[in-house]
DNA sequence: TAGTTCTACCTAATTAAATAAGGTGATGAC
DNA sequence: GTCATCACCTTATTTAATTAGGTAGAACTA
């Protein structure tokens, strides 16, 4: 499905995604109408989501992360997805299986807003939260080759 | 620190960063020159990490995540840091506070490879996981403006 | 107060990048 | 063997980014 070529493409833009197509074609030994046309088509295989920016949450004020784990009580499931859908401190969440709850991180600028936060959901969900100071160890896309397995 | 109109142009980068300055110009109300020394002081200062592209990992090949806790064993703290650090399928990484442990993101293909992972680490620390089927519910930056508490 | 400096912006000209148009050669289907 | 199709190429055109130089207003200084 993907070749080595978008793949070192890939890689080329998660590091700087305005990298221009002159210089992705001259790194990758295409055109750069053969380089536009490839990601064209990354972009519509879906295989690129998004062209973004990564922001750092300190330069906004959120000098506090937490990772809450959160366990709607019964049938307050959907409830609890929407209250996180609109709260905008949540940042990635993902509904896990097991113990069937979400896992979300949040962006707060002060224990108090985060305890806030979580009041917000008391009654309808059990929390267990997880306080990251700074900046988290590492943030990364998947990997695109070479992986423990190999087996791309 | 940061004034209307950088959070403006942030909040249309994160949505897509290809935006031409002309269009960005358009959307703020300023010159294309105006808006390129913007962003340029705002990459200068650190609040725009990278110009970055997000990766579906199932066009990857990644069907599967999983968030792990990972509790070194005393002593092991390090030697864990570094294990995670050479393993590509590791997506973010936190080290967070309370029970002293990561929280991580691992990128798999199967639930074998995510077991033949944690064998890696398992003479040096405890560890339990959480699935993540599929796509996560959303992944997002830190809010720009207009939080729960709205004191930017 | 008058002069100076700094900042954030502007316009216009230049340079660089992306896109569109049209062509070539290899591969596989009929 | 002919015809499509695909992925690529080059060249020309269009569009975007950058550079250079200038202005108005705020704050700073003598």
């Amino acid at each position: 499905m993907l070749d080595d070529l978008d793949r070192r493409l890939l890689e080329i833009l998660i590091k700087d995604s305005r990298t221009s197509l002159k210089e992705l074609a001259q790194q990758v030994g295409l055109s750069s109408p053969s380089v536009a046309e490839r990601l064209r088509r990354l972009e519509d295989r879906g295989v690129i989501r998004a062209f973004t920016v990564e922001i750092d949450p300190q330069a906004l004020g959120y000098t506090l992360q937490a990772i809450v784990r959160i366990r709607p009580l019964p049938g307050k499931l959907h409830i609890v997805q929407k209250l996180i859908e609109g709260i905008p401190e949540f940042g990635e969440c993902d509904k896990v299986t097991g113990d069937d709850c979400f896992v979300a991180r949040l962006f707060v600028r002060s224990i108090g807003d985060l305890d806030k936060l979580l009041d917000r959901i008391a009654d309808k969900a059990e929390t267990s939260t997880a306080i990251i100071k700074a900046q988290p160890i590492r943030r990364r896309p998947p990997p695109l080759a070479a992986t423990a397995f190999s087996n791309p």
